[in-house]
DNA sequence: AGGTTGACTCACC
DNA sequence: TGGTGAGCCAACC
């Protein structure tokens, strides 16, 4: 298939595959690590539709202002697993503590 | 071919 | 905080 998100969604899972333990990235950073600045959203598809044997840290990519994924009450857990805090609400991932540093590299 | 749909983001209020 | 509306763009009817 020639479908742009085949090409689009392995560039997606190498970037994903980096994502430390404990640390959070957002739809839109993954997008910019992939290359793909704008397609964000794509992203999201991307990450729903990842192969069930592919072991991937999916849990650790969130909206921008840190909110998770609607109806996957599992990925809370996963992230207070890795010691990964919130909001006093407990609605958001604490960004500021939390979001991966990729510029570091 | 064209409208609808998002695991999105940003600006505003 | 929280809601809305616009912009986004390929997959999926």
């Amino acid at each position: 298939m020639t479908r742009i998100t085949d090409i689009f969604s392995e560039q997606v899972y190498a970037v994903v595959e980096q994502i430390p333990f404990g640390k959070v990235l957002s739809y839109k950073s993954v997008a910019i690590l992939a290359g793909y600045p704008r397609h964000s959203r794509l992203v999201g598809y991307a990450l729903r539709h990842v192969p069930s044997n592919r072991l991937l840290p999916c849990h650790r990519v969130v909206t921008s202002s840190g909110r998770l994924v609607p109806y996957w009450t599992e990925q809370k857990e996963l992230l207070y697993r890795e010691r990964v805090e919130f909001t006093s609400r407990g609605y958001y991932v604490d960004m500021k503590r939390f979001a991966w540093q990729y510029n570091d590299l």
